[in-house]
DNA sequence: CGGTTGGTTGATCATGCTCAAATTTGGTGG
DNA sequence: CCACCAAATTTGAGCATGATCAACCAACCG
């Protein structure tokens, strides 16, 4: 694969053919083609300035912090449907890569007081996901991190049993705060003791629900 | 003191008279008295009708969440002058609560296109603030995360030297992960090599500026 | 096929937690 | 001012969870 984690090729002004269900459902007059990132590619770093906000059309993305010695701690995975890029002042504070082949629409934020009005349950929904997020990291050990990873996935992709997981085991443990060993060994055990399935290595089958929310505690 | 952490003893409806300099510093027509809480009483807790924003006048809050078994996790403290209560639907998700004796003022939130235009940039900065947290839990040991909350903090009381921290050990631990005594061991440490005094229980004198700014990595 | 990437498993180690016991602090009443 | 008390904090010893280091395995792709 050309694209790694950390590459600094950048494809944004590349256009793709947009898949037609892949359109934004706004009913706005002019529909804005999304732009198509590869598995890899960098969406927008920390310090670039601040376009607008986005939303994923097809795909997944993750939104990133580094430490000077490459420690990364991922605040958030974003999924078809959901908007990301949300900033304080007129700069990224994060990074942000597609996780897959992705395609993203930016809307470009005039500070309008009708602009807010749709921002603002956008940014609140945000802020307390992320200081849920901050329960879980901050008091919850490995297995009840990971029972609640997959719990939050399962209800994002509709309550479906079987889920898919585009991120790696690294971009998992980084959003947990644990080692990519850390979360193989949970998974295994998982596996171990009935609770869940693993069809593919991207594919997770719950199969004992109430365990698995029992666990998330 | 008669106010315990968990204390279910609630004086909101008690209004203390309000110290000249406490008022709030706003213009508007129809100045809100802030109403008094005692240190430990509750100011809203999880599962309430969410009133509006909340904004502290003197003093300091911790809100807060709980997980069945007790654990606790802070996801933020509220000095004088910061707005608090955000939230996504009309109900409260995390418990909050006086620090110290705290005056604070609520601003009902309807849900007016103009509103929205104040509400946004504050919590866009409360969204920025937590997403940096995650990486401190997430990613960073005891004494960087020590570092860091110091750092904050001084940064938050206007750069001073010299600050003071309304919260307890137990307070500190829960916001940052640790145990009341890691929390302890560090602070000695630190206070063994100089980087910070400890005048009195609640007082940090921050000597190494840079050395504990460098810590936080 | 060989090479690369991502994932699993095992052995050992270290950070921070738990349990327990001093010690300090701040408040209160004599 | 001082003795006393409860709460908060500090310190110590041993332990457990998860990290680190290392080897191995599987899928994918030229």
């Amino acid at each position: 694969m050309a694209f790694t984690d950390n590459s600094p090729i950048v494809l944004n002004t590349q256009i793709a053919p947009v898949p037609s269900g892949a359109r934004p459902a706004t009913g706005a007059a002019r529909i804005p083609s999304p732009t198509f990132y590869p598995a890899g590619s960098e969406i927008y770093a920390q310090g670039e300035r601040c376009q607008g906000v986005y939303r994923v059309e097809f795909g997944a993305v993750r939104v990133y912090r580094l430490l000077a010695d490459g420690r990364r701690q991922i605040s958030g995975f974003h999924l078809a449907g959901e908007m990301f890029g949300f900033e304080a002042d007129d700069t990224h504070h994060f990074f942000a890569e597609a996780i897959c082949a992705t395609g993203v629409t930016i809307t470009r934020t005039a500070r309008t007081a009708e602009m807010s009005c749709h921002l603002l349950p956008m940014a609140l929904e945000g802020l307390v996901r992320a200081q849920e997020h901050l329960l879980v990291l901050g008091r919850q050990n490995a297995v009840e991190r990971i029972a609640a990873f997959l719990t939050d996935m399962a209800e994002r992709q509709g309550g479906l049993k079987q889920i898919e997981l585009p991120m790696t085991r690294s971009d998992i443990g980084d959003y947990l705060g644990l080692t990519i060993e850390t979360v193989s060994r949970v998974f295994s055990k998982l596996k171990q003791s009935g609770v869940i399935r693993l069809p593919g290595l991207r594919t997770v089958e719950i199969v004992k629900w109430q365990s698995l929310h029992d666990m998330a505690a």
